[in-house]
RNA sequence: GACCCUAUCGUCCAGCGGUUAGGACAACGGACUUUCAUUCCGUGAACCCGGGUUCGAUUCCCGGUAGGGUCGCCA
């Protein structure tokens, strides 16, 4: 008797897509792709103050950038609609009608709505925690008292969380419930609003919570808490997707770079790690570089080309031999894409900064500029058609084996002449791409720099 | 405070009633290297504590402790 299963991410337009909901959201979908199920976007805007159309389009960005797609909600639609909570208000009045109809609903003396609570023991099967029993009957403090009835509607007529996301679970035909663990504690109430509706409760997955570096729940102000700053930074999104993966569940033989669809495949709810995981900024970042290291060029040229046309750079001017020459060359060394600019400038345009260290500590070495200008005398007797690595490979050691000093002695004032740094790729690969020309020009202007 | 969840290197993830407790990140040392980065090799680093069960517990049970969460007219 399995339905087909439907799982759901519910966030609340903030303004902000936290790490912790990303995985939530990565969870959700991966268990949908798992079982061949649907996973619906739900926008739980019932906090008309921060309600916004940025804020909603950054959990779309959000989602998107990192490959999470959802099959039913804004923007694709669905049977089960409106998917905005401040558009839904026609239902939740039914369904408070039908706590009213049970008795199960008073108004207090401030004018909310508030459900009685049952007061009795409710056992759950949560998928991750296991079994969870929590007595409600008992008093939360000293005092004897018990815990107060559930508010679920203002007196200004708006809704509350708990009861809207009930109503909505249930009118959208969700089975699953994966959320995080900081709602298992909420779970019972829950669950008695939907036996108090007459409704079956969906099943629950409780996942461990993102800590910070300090063991403490992931806030925004802590690093690496905002979706928003890896897209800002230039992170590869699967590599991002793959570190959260990481945080709670594992492929169980040791590895650590792992594709979603595969992870998809082997994904299932009982797997999933119970304790809370601090979040490692050092390992989603030495993930992110294995990613970048061994994407094919394609796939980096198409994560380049908008950085690069972001940073003003005319990268439409040239061929695409010449473009891919130049991302190939620093393929290996970028580990965020906002460095990308700072790497490549001078391969499209003659107007590109100097380092000043670099400039200080060896163009204006003793006998650099005297080096360059034997080293651009030099390069200038290669034929044109033969400037290519080997050729000014061999050029440069001739020359330092005839001034009888170390090849470095040439390579580094003219990496520093000619790409403005001290560091970038190997200097002759930079020097082939960048053409004779141009290189004779950059040496000799460096010379009298 | 009450209730709930959790407990293996600093961190993430494995593991097991008997193991030299494994891998990764980070750290440190070395090799390679025209820079940077990569790569390679190596080193240090963990079963929270106390009871029980058992021939034997890191592993199972109970208690403690610690951390996290919930107890909102936030979601």
């Amino acid at each position: 008797m399995t339905s087909p299963v439907r799982v759901r991410f519910a966030p609340s337009p903030t303004g902000f897509l936290h790490v912790g909901g990303a995985r939530t959201a990565l969870f959700n979908w991966l268990y949908a792709k798992h079982t061949g199920g649907k996973l619906i976007l739900r926008i739980e805007d019932t906090d008309k103050a921060r309600n916004t159309v940025e804020a909603v389009q950054v959990i779309y960005d959000g989602l998107k950038w990192l490959g999470l797609d959802w099959d039913e909600g804004p923007g694709v639609g669905g049977d089960h609609g409106p998917y905005f909570q401040s558009e839904r208000d026609a239902v939740y009045q039914r369904y408070l009608e039908k706590l009213q109809a049970a008795d199960a609903v008073y108004l207090d003396d401030k004018g909310s709505t508030r459900f009685k609570l049952p007061r009795k023991p409710i056992v759950m099967e949560d998928l991750v925690c296991g079994r969870v029993e929590v007595d409600r009957s008992k008093p939360i403090n000293p005092l004897g008292d018990l815990e107060p009835d559930m508010t679920i509607r203002r007196p200004d007529g708006s809704w509350i969380f708990h009861f809207v996301n009930v109503v909505d679970d249930i009118e959208m035909g969700i089975t699953h419930v994966i959320r995080g663990e900081d709602h298992l504690s909420n779970t019972p109430k829950h669950i008695e609003l939907y036996q108090a509706l007459g409704a079956t409760p969906p099943l629950f997955a409780h996942i461990p919570l993102i800590l910070n570096r300090s063991g403490g729940k992931m806030s925004k102000r802590d690093q690496g808490a905002s979706v928003q700053q890896y897209i800002d930074d230039g992170y590869v999104p699967e590599a991002v997707a793959n570190y959260l993966c990481l945080l709670g569940w594992s492929p169980k033989d040791n590895r650590e770079k792992i594709a979603l669809d595969e992870v998809a495949s082997l994904f299932e709810l009982d797997k999933i790690n119970r304790r809370n995981a601090a979040f490692d900024p050092d390992k989603c970042f030495w993930l992110n570089g294995q990613y970048i290291q061994q994407m094919p060029l394609e796939r980096f040229r198409a994560l380049c080309q908008p950085v690069l046309e972001h940073a003003g750079l005319p990268i439409g001017g040239f061929p695409n031999d010449y473009l891919d020459g130049v991302l190939a060359s620093v393929k290996e060394k970028i580990k965020l894409f906002k460095d990308l600019p700072a790497w490549t400038s001078y391969f499209f345009t003659d107007d590109f900064p100097f380092d000043e260290e670099a400039v200080t500590k060896t163009l204006r070495a003793p006998g650099a500029p005297e080096r360059l200008q034997q080293l651009a005398a030099h390069l200038e007797t290669l034929p044109a058609e033969g400037w290519n690595h080997d050729a000014i490979e061999a050029a440069f050691k001739d020359l330092a084996a005839q001034a009888g000093v170390k090849t470095a002695a040439f390579i580094h004032p003219a990496r520093v002449a000619a790409s403005g740094r001290s560091v970038g790729p190997s200097l002759y690969h930079l020097l082939a791409l960048l053409g004779q020309e141009k290189v004779l020009a950059r040496l000799r202007a460096a010379a009298s720099k």
